[in-house]
DNA sequence: CTGTTAGCGCCTTCAA
DNA sequence: TTGAAGGCGCTAACAG
């Protein structure tokens, strides 16, 4: 418990008032660096607990030439609106936070629209973090390219381009897309869709990679339903494709979430999931397990992700090289097909 | 499309020595404040653009006193791991996003694991923040209490209590739980069990609101079952209560992901919904209406308290008095009752 | 071991 | 309309 003094104690200079020292005393005191006699130090730090007072970390970043923060950017290029309400996003955000309090950083959380070509570059500029993270690449290569020309601290969540000059930390979705496709054949399904919106990058893999594992006759068969990320859009892009007539054994869909309003579209139209239709999502978010019937989903190691992203961007931090890194994903079968 | 120049411009110092002025005269080009020549703002404002610069925040903010940055605090008293993960918080923390970057403020995004009774206002002296949201009471209404009485930029996501002197926005828990009761009831529903975790006063108060609409007989049969708010805790407490023979006809669960839980292990335990078993939620989360069955429950206007959150931050930051807001929540009839 | 001094990048009075 | 100077709160040489 602090007891709080008459005298407001706003700044080291106060204290150093205080404690009649010199505030490069308190500086040294307070940060435990620098030489400094043992007592003076814990008698000034016990005098600091007394009156409540902690350095201010703006002041204390600026003279150090950082801010102590990392912007973890949520671009909104293509979805609008609850983007960021998707669970996979969430369950990564959340461990980017734990990760970069670990490592003593803030997390300035940021959703940005990206306009014109200048967005990333202009953030940067102002000066408010000292390394950025993006969630999902967007339809912003050209951009991310751009800035990762000049501006190291940069790591991006999201598909990995061989093209691509930027630093990426993510699941090989083609690997991931080609298991969803072993799996809905070994259960017997060739009339094929896939749920999704192919101008993301990371689904355009995930497509091409569930394409790439099926032989010529049910390749040519499937069909690409456009489907946004939210489980209302992609409800309705699914009833509306019932209703249109289409009949498929087995679906693919982007996400989860996705997944998930596929089939409550399904049993609308009383199609069984799994007798009839197989429905195989991708993510594996912790309420896949939940879904009535448990989802089938191709599984991302989101805390892993997390891990990888912090520790590739200190490093860039830290002037070190890092290099982008992808890994397998995992078929998690349950009830759904 | 900026052009850079050889020479780096990495201060209004850099700047007003190119243009040929003083640092003062290019301070208030960029900031629009002050009076200045027109021609002069635009031909600095131009130069400035060329050259890519922009105006270091950090540095503006120390000046002006301020950080610019709105803290949104997560505490975890009493749930650990996915806590983030929930998707309710989440799409509060998106819309919190949206009504902070419109009104200019960044958001410092911080999971914080309340130790002793100093965390909050050691975090608030640190100064990286203007002011500071908290999601959650959790079990830290003595804590809030206490730094309420000495610092105003606090508002609190949660359930209000008359004795607490901080400030809340949120909704009317008690007038949640009456809500989901007189439905079970009307439903034929008699035999009822309540979902959650009774240390948070936000569900404490849904149990209650429950317990007080029922009438005496069903009210002294509820049972209630501690189940944490991720998906697998809930999953698991259901199943270990159904697993004890348990078999009521009606459940309130204290969120709807706990709900999905349930449904998840009621469906296990081949105990149909909602013919044999009503269940009701809360919150409304976007995958409420995707669960199977659609899931009955109690909406939360998270967008309205995101909005509210913020505009009452924004008066006591301007000086102005703020008082708490609760609102009502709304019965959402889908299939699961 | 401790104090003095000079800024980090910016804004704002005060003068001119 | 513009410039010079002081300082926001802090750290890090350089002295002593």
């Amino acid at each position: 418990m602090t007891d709080h003094h008459d005298d407001p104690v706003r700044s080291i200079t106060d204290l150093a008032k205080i404690a009649g020292v010199s505030v490069s005393t308190v500086s040294r005191a307070l940060t435990s660096k620098g030489a400094l006699n043992k007592d003076t130090r814990r008698r000034i730090q016990e005098l600091a607990a007394r009156h409540g007072f902690r350095i201010n970390v703006a002041a204390q970043n600026l003279r150090l030439g950082r801010t102590g923060a990392v912007a973890v950017l949520l671009p909104l290029g293509h979805e609008r609106g609850q983007h960021l309400s998707d669970p996979f996003f969430m369950a990564m955000l959340g461990f980017l936070a734990d990760e970069l309090a670990e490592r003593g950083y803030d997390l300035l959380l940021s959703r940005v629209l990206p306009d014109g070509e200048d967005w990333l570059d202009s953030f940067i500029r102002a000066g408010r973090t000292d390394g950025v993270i993006i969630i999902g690449q967007s339809n912003q290569s050209a951009v991310l390219d751009r800035t990762a020309s000049h501006y190291q601290p940069l790591v991006i969540w999201g598909a990995y381009g061989a093209r691509n000059q930027y630093l990426t930390v993510g699941t090989d979705n083609m690997a991931g897309g080609a298991l969803a496709a072993t799996h809905l054949l070994a259960r017997g399904r060739r009339s094929l869709a896939f749920f999704g919106n192919v101008s993301v990058p990371e689904f355009a893999a995930r497509y091409q990679g569930f394409l790439s594992a099926l032989p010529a006759d049910a390749r040519d068969r499937v069909e690409l339903v456009h489907a946004h990320v939210t489980p209302e859009a992609s409800y309705r892009a699914a009833t509306d494709y019932f209703a249109a007539g289409h009949r498929p054994d087995g679906i693919f869909a982007a996400s989860d979430v996705t997944a998930m309003g596929v089939i409550a579209a399904a049993a609308e139209q009383d199609m069984r999931v799994p007798e009839q239709l197989s429905v195989i999502g991708f993510d594996d978010v912790p309420l896949a397990q939940m879904s009535n019937p448990p989802l089938t989903t191709v599984r991302q190691d989101i805390r892993r992700g997390a891990a990888l992203l912090v520790e590739l961007l200190c490093r860039r931090l830290a002037g070190e090289t890092a290099q982008s890194v992808q890994f397998a994903p995992e078929l998690v079968i349950r009830e759904s097909s």
